[in-house]
DNA sequence: TGTATAGTTGCATGATTCTCTAACTATTAA
DNA sequence: TTAATAGTTAGAGAATCATGCAACTATACA
């Protein structure tokens, strides 16, 4: 099933296509949870190994691994396997100039309210 | 209760405060619903009333009311009233920038995976 | 005052998600 | 071939989430 994307001179409303509205908002369920969200900053510097952002992020290998897995089935990582080790990294750095566009505008806010130092 | 934000500067690691992770991660599952990511795409291009989201995005006005609710709990959305009519706008552009950016690096993923026209 | 309009809220329920433990596979090294 | 290491996967229980329906509040207007 092939997604259309409409360019923004051939779109009649500003509406996004449902399909990628849907397959956009299962995608960010990634960010929706803060181990996910840290892998995704640790990633962004450079790819890594499972045990190594097991022990960065004090969490078991395998809660680690189930979070990958679903980041992979996002399309949110890749990974190159060596030996025994498998090494996760980014798929876009589009995804981390986006979570951190929103960081930021969630920081100016939290300011705002006087509920960040 | 305080959020500290370490400046880049004065990080010691590239960690993120676990505070500012958490609310970050809660903060995105704001943009895991289709229905409050076309809100959020509907308000980034102005100010509307529940009523003209409810009828744009064919949905109830009770469960487009219950996205909005968390979506303010957040704060990606700020709102005022004129009359009997309640107008919700994005608390800040950067959020509507952020949402693009990983739209951006989405379409591009697919475009290489042949998935999208 | 009564009625219509715009929106909010509580509650129930089915669906999804999170995380743990335990068992499994794959690769390396002795 | 055995043992150790790195990672994946299955299953289960608790927690969270999405949505519909019905009841509620607030404002405007006749």
């Amino acid at each position: 099933m092939k997604i259309v994307v409409k360019e923004m001179e051939s779109r009649e409303s500003d509406a996004v296509s449902s399909d990628l509205v849907a397959l956009h908002a299962a995608f960010c369920t990634i960010f929706s949870s803060p181990v996910r969200l840290q892998i995704m900053d640790l990633l962004g510097a450079g790819e890594k190994s499972v045990g190594a952002l097991a022990g960065q992020l004090k969490v078991s290998m395998a809660n680690i691994s189930q979070h990958l897995r679903l980041m992979r089935n996002q399309g949110a990582v890749s990974f190159r396997k060596d030996g025994k080790t498998v090494y996760y990294r980014v798929a876009n750095q589009k995804f981390i100039e986006g979570i951190e566009k929103v960081r930021e505008g969630l920081i100016e806010e939290l300011r705002k309210k006087g509920e960040v130092v």
